[in-house]
DNA sequence: TTGAAAGCGGTACCAG
DNA sequence: CTGGTACCGCTTTCAA
């Protein structure tokens, strides 16, 4: 690879001039600066960005610590960061937990290593004492989907809980009864909250235990078919599925759909998310709207900006709401 | 930021040492050892992988260069890309060319500047001859589903053409005789092909040019529900809907389903991917299976290992299948 | 406007 | 086993 001397020593400048050239630095001559663009040209020179970033350390870059990019809950993530980031023209590096072994933190040590000042970052299985210790170490650190109060400042997140009784609140008063609520099955910090709160605010309205089956499965379309199988396999009377998630969601209707119940007019399902798709399936799915690209984009401008203190707290704690389609009705 | 001569420093050592043991160095004394590794924990000291990547250019890392990671499709990519690197522990830098402005080049040229020695990308734009400088100049370079004579072996891809052919048969051979083929809008060299090739072949069979109603939209679901609207606006007849990909066959459906037409029992429907979700849409889905994930997991190791010119040509093209699910019946 | 030289954080070679 | 030193590719004073 050439290097900024061999370009120097081919134009029979300095290695400073070459420099220069290549920052647009401000005092070049005419002369020389075409002479030397030329040679760039001619050698295929390109800077070591690497060399580069051991110096000015303020490179303008953001990281993604998630668990999984296929899914599409968390594509929607990096597809709201990499609009920020494409506007401003910064480097995203992308760490899927999952794939890694050693999985969240390693992906943020490396981060590090790298001395990325920005990263946004989902953690499922991190507790919270590290990732205050990271938040308070790096000033670009941006914690979503999850809220510390000790770092409250950094943190993007939806009140989960909220949804967790929204989507309970609007199958009671459909008249719904007996439910199936069908829980993720993933280590996942919080994965539980919005399960936990349903199933109080039911019992809290007088529903019984046994009313309420729950299910736990892996929150994909395939989780969600299983689910259904095992709920009908379990012989639980049940009028309303609330599913972890819309790809539950999809997936149970799937199979609802394969053991003869049809939806809404059987069972009524809500998901959770409202993915892009959730608008297209075949009864349209009955959600709780997570807005995760809007939120990821707060994350990646707080991460990014170097006055993150100026986002209020009504920027960064996100609401859930109910989306009524059709694969919900009243009873 | 601490550096390796502050450690040094604090441990009454030699830079020398501290270097040999962040890297696991062999000849170091325990006692030394463990000095050095306590003051490191203490300090909080992380190596810098930049100041690392300056000398040693040989960084396990790959970079990803596509148009949207929001695309099912793309993030499917992503996901294979991810599983490889992620088994040999490399980093994965994230380009998505729609985002940016100046797209492609840009991100294939930044990935340069880095010193990325592998990299995975899908372009839709760039001209052959700009790949084929760029592969010659850059070993670990792969490009992904478009295939370039010259540079044949730097290729992964699926034989589009016969994909066009295929469901074109398929749809023939079920009695159709009244097509309509939605087609992509975006500007992706070669998008054209399956539908050419589609065209052609049933042209071929006598098949009148206007018993094939093609209508041109963005291949995502809003595109398929307007292209639906708009096919039926022309009053058009059609029996047989040939979709350019999944997502687009998924808004046709739910598109035909809002104007009261059954799919399969009025229309059957073909989509082209196979994504994850085409199992779980009612109905479910029939499609050209792209595999798009084993692609791209060639694609990482070859882009990865240094004995990249050992796949052999077999591995590398890939061929297009029909999926067989209840969206298309025989007329 | 230009060049020489020091330094950024590490690595690696060579003595000791 | 350990330390000294030169050097990686580039930027940035500081003089000239």
């Amino acid at each position: 690879m050439a290097t900024i001397r061999d370009i120097a020593k081919a134009a029979g400048v300095s290695a400073s001039s070459v420099s220069r050239v290549i920052n647009n630095g401000p005092k070049v001559g005419e002369e020389t600066r075409k002479k030397i663009l030329a040679i760039i040209k001619e050698v295929g020179y390109t800077p070591n960005a690497n060399a580069q970033a051991i110096n000015d350390n303020q490179k303008l870059a953001v990281g993604i610590v998630m668990p999984n990019i296929q899914q599409p809950f968390f594509s929607a993530m990096a597809h709201g960061i990499e609009q920020v980031a494409g506007q401003l023209n910064a480097q995203i590096m992308l760490h899927s937990s999952e794939a890694h072994e050693q999985g969240e933190q390693e992906a943020i040590e490396t981060l590090m290593e790298h001395r990325y000042q920005s990263m946004v970052v989902h953690s499922s299985v991190l507790d919270d004492e590290k990732l205050i210790r990271y938040a308070q170490t790096i000033p670009g650190f941006v914690l979503m989907n999850r809220h510390i109060e000790a770092i409250s400042g950094q943190c993007v997140w939806l009140e989960d809980a909220e949804g967790g009784r929204l989507r309970a609140k609007f199958a009671f008063d459909y008249g719904h009864r007996k439910y199936a609520i069908f829980c993720s099955n993933r280590a996942d910090i919080g994965a539980q909250c919005r399960f936990v709160m349903s199933k109080q605010w039911l019992i809290a309205k007088g529903i019984e235990e046994h009313d309420i089956c729950t299910i736990i499965d892996s929150p994909t379309y395939q989780g969600g078919r299983r689910a259904v199988q095992d709920l009908v396999a379990s012989g639980h009377s049940f009028t309303a599925i609330l599913a972890h998630n819309d790809e539950m969601a999809i997936g149970a209707m799937s199979m609802l759909e394969a053991q003869g119940l049809s939806t809404p007019d059987d069972v009524s399902v809500i998901g959770y998310d409202d993915l892009n798709i959730a608008e297209f399936t075949q009864p349209q799915l009955t959600t709780v709207k997570y807005p995760i690209e809007a939120m990821a984009i707060v994350a990646t401008q707080m991460a990014l900006s170097l006055n993150k203190n100026q986002v209020q707290e009504s920027q960064r704690k996100f609401h859930p709401s109910m989306v009524l389609r059709s694969s919900f009705c009243r009873l």
